[in-house]
DNA sequence: TCAGCCAACTAACGCGCGTTAGCTAAATCC
DNA sequence: GGATTTAGCTAACGCGCGTTAGTTGGCTGA
């Protein structure tokens, strides 16, 4: 905020400007360009105002607009990690998706992140406060930072919770898949396939709800059909195929045997896939491999990933509808929930056809 | 710009009601709280000023700060697609830095797409006319934008250009990779490797610069060892793993002789693996093949795939360094370049040792 | 002829802040 | 002791807009 007040070289059209071109007031600009009806602009003024702001190139200022009117046309998007937008293929998905929507909304988006709220909390209250935004959407939120929600919450701010495990009743529009549930779905494929040892390499930490949800999926699957959710088979990854390589060889060098492998994502899949081949192991004969995401690239792993679909960009739509709901409460926007988790039956858990 | 003038249940505090709670004038709140020194201003006021002020919970407002100074404190990016962010590696890992490094420097980002620019052109320059941005960077234009961008420098706005191939003479601030060097270094690798026929599979039309180089480098390299560069050997994707998959399959069918290929990207060196594999060739022994970019799958492809590293972070760095410059000169910015294109070598390409 | 009315506009305020010009009282100089 | 400086503060303007409360002039009806 240290630039010069009069940038050299870009001049700005303001209003009255325009008013003086038309020779007509400025309010009888300011109604003719929002579209004021009732106030009686004659059809003739009505056009000489908007030739001379067409003439003119003018553009209402922002900043003079927000401070007037008080919305500013801005959303935030808080996401946990700026480096999970590209490591994790479904939040880069959704973020897109959002960022389309917003476009589409006319309104801007801001994408922040929470990484350094432990060293300077509340970073996303201050947005609130300082009134850059006229709403926000929490991307998996951990779960230390479910007070910051009350927070939000209770300041009466547009707000959209994505994947918390929050309830939908206490005043929270919250949003986002039934993990538990899709991760049964994975597990049950697997089990009717005749697997009975299934290993699990999670994805973050349990901090985030989702990926919780998936541990427990998986061990209620198991459990519901009398196995045991052998704690010696599952193992912790973070959102890389990396820590899936990795955490997939700890895996093998604590010789729990397991046919079938769980993976928490798509990339962890990767990072498992060439854990197994370096093993010898054949995938999917030696080990049925599902992974989560259905990401772009899971069709091409090799053999080609049987996967969880989640539709990000559904879920994308979903969220800004549910905060528009909230922003412009006389539009009535509609909500069209995402589409239901789906698993993609490919070759690597040995169920393909063909 | 619809929602009400006083939202309700957000009563945000003024500096106003600081200056009151702390018994000075707002003046002087606005003296304490900029840090505005040689005012005069005694330590007891100072001190019961920041008192007020954090006991209140203030935080100035952005539209008022924004109107009476002039600067917004927000900066854009501008992509070619959205969708580019998730499919487009580089892009999504550029993004992210950019983003990291803006939040370091107290700027918001916004992310603005080109994408419907056909249907309503100059959507960015609209930004820059309602000073709603400061500056703004753009990356990967196509060629049938550059007069957007002339239009742009000749507004004065500071701008950065990644990957246009503009020359940085004419009052432009462009930084990017020589992809045409670097496509040489992938394709001199295979020629070394005994290769003198490389097929290509370009990524993205040529309407982007980087796709051009690298198509032109790809050509120099083969040219220049006295191979011809047969058109019969290059085919087009677009940047997904499937339009790779695809073209490769085209190039198969068509019985084009090759011993190597290169792909204008990793995602569509995913793509095709698979049409190879499928097509009962192995790699590297029947093919070699070399990617671009590195992603973070890259190694994690059967066999790990040769790619190019590009240091997308290091650009995302570089161009947040070249804005703040243009923003803030007199915080004298140093301008750390990212590094250096370098040939990761792995399995696919048939080099590596081990 | 005049009150009443409506169409078509405009003057003026306020949004919250940065900033310039000036004001007062105490300290310093000759 | 009066003139001048200085420390420490504030009144008031302007940023560009949305909006409320008018004003003006022409027309109608009795």
């Amino acid at each position: 905020m240290t630039t010069p007040k009069n940038p050299p070289g870009r001049p700005s059209v303001s209003s009255a400007e325009v008013a003086r071109h038309a020779g007509v007031s400025r309010t009888t600009v300011s109604f003719v360009l929002n579209d004021v009806r009732d106030r009686g602009i004659s059809e003739a003024t009505r056009q000489r105002v908007l030739a001379a702001a067409h003439e003119l190139g003018y553009e209402p200022n922002a900043a003079a607009r927000t401070l007037a009117s008080g919305a500013t046309g801005n959303v935030a998007l808080v996401v946990p990690r700026s480096s999970h937008l590209y490591v994790d293929a479904f939040l880069a998905q959704l973020v897109a998706s959002i960022n389309e929507q917003c476009h589409r909304m006319e309104l801007t988006l801001f994408i922040e992140s929470t990484e350094d709220e432990d060293r300077e909390p509340g970073g996303f209250l201050r947005l609130v406060r300082s009134r850059r935004i006229d709403g926000l959407i929490v991307a998996h939120p951990r779960t230390r930072e479910l007070d910051h929600l009350h927070r939000l919450r209770d300041s009466g701010v547009p707000l959209v919770v994505f994947g918390s495990g929050l309830p939908a009743g206490e005043g929270f529009h919250t949003m986002g898949d039934d993990t538990w549930r899709s991760a049964r779905l994975a597990l049950d494929h697997l089990l009717d396939l005749g697997h009975s040892r299934v290993a699990f390499v999670n994805y973050a930490s349990p901090e985030f709800h989702s990926a919780n949800q998936r541990k427990l999926g998986w061990r209620a699957a198991l459990l519901g059909r009398g196995f045991t959710a052998d704690p010696a088979a599952l193992e912790h990854a973070d959102i890389s195929a990396e820590s899936g390589y990795l955490a997939t060889r700890r895996l093998l060098a604590r010789g729990v045997p397991f046919t079938a492998l769980f993976a928490g994502n798509d990339t962890i899949a990767f990072g498992a896939l060439r854990a197994l081949r370096e093993a010898g192991l054949n995938v999917p004969q030696d080990v049925a491999v599902v992974g989560y995401d259905d990401i772009p690239l899971a069709p091409y792993a090799s053999p080609p990933l049987t996967s969880l679909r989640t539709d990000p960009v559904g879920h994308g739509r979903q969220a800004v509808q549910m905060l528009l709901r909230q922003l412009r409460p006389e539009a009535g926007t509609p909500i069209e929930p995402a589409d239901a988790p789906e698993l993609v039956v490919r070759a690597s858990c040995g169920a393909a056809k063909g």
